[in-house]
DNA sequence: TGAAACACCGACCGACGATAGGTGTTTTTA
DNA sequence: TAAAAACACCTATCGTCGGTCGGTGTTTCA
């Protein structure tokens, strides 16, 4: 009947859906208020505005956005990318499975892009040889 | 105050810290009963059996294990490899944040690997190799 | 036949995301 | 300048989920 410190290890920084929509709209378009993020939401998540703000507030103490009093209200913009957030995304996920060598993962995702798309492996294949030229020069 | 049909859309199968160390168990040593499998639980994890078998019930309807009776007892056993596992959920991550392009998505994996260790990305790149290879064969 | 092992049911807890009303303060406007 | 609009901020409720067990009934076995 006890609970045990409910386990603040391994979980990663989870996202709802509606925090994920706020940040895809930051990232279309950087600095919006609350008023027009809640205006530009697809028909389908609409909500009160306080929704909306109260889902700001929790995506800025997860430090995913910043935000900034611009005459009295607040302008939000993300903190990370997309793609930087999706790194830290992949990171955690691949921290919860991997077991000292990455080779597994790595193979996962090959499978992935390859099953994704006909050419998603082709461009995997140019960033990688990008990435490694690079590395070469320095 | 009206409560939304709270998003069956976008999640992945969440998985708790005691369900994923079970997984993990199952992954080192196929076919195991509820109660050996709490037996092999780390110190940091011990619980009651019920416990244990309540995660593996859990475990069960997100179909993650088989079981089979075994005289009156069940024998799970985990219905995904730790790859299988991964590429699920990197795909889940995924398609949480791509927006119709993957070059993103690939770039920060790119990124990652390179990161991550110092021949990663040479693993990675052989991985590739070998599949654009296969591929050709085809 | 009695004890041990086990499945199954139901219960409770804490965390979290979604949702929104109310209050008070600031800004705008008529 | 006083009323109205726009907001932040607080608080509260709801549903879901993972973790945690106890109890009850059934199966197995010594």
């Amino acid at each position: 009947m006890q609970t045990k410190p409910p386990s603040p290890s391994n979980t990663l920084p989870r996202l709802g859906e509606l925090e994920l929509t706020l940040l895809k709209a930051l990232w279309e378009t950087q600095d919006q208020s609350a008023h027009a993020l809640r205006h530009g939401l697809p028909a389908s998540h609409a909500c009160s505005l306080s929704t909306v703000q109260t889902t700001l507030e929790r995506l800025h103490r997860k430090a995913l956005v910043l935000r900034e009093k611009q005459g009295h209200a607040y302008v939000y913009r993300a903190r990370l990318g997309r793609s930087e957030l999706l790194g830290k995304l992949l990171g955690g996920v691949i921290r919860q499975l991997h077991t000292g060598n990455l080779a597994p993962i790595l193979s996962s995702f090959v499978d992935f892009a390859d099953r994704f798309d006909d050419d998603t492996l082709d461009q995997l294949d140019e960033l990688v040889q990008r990435r490694l030229e690079r590395r070469g020069d320095k």
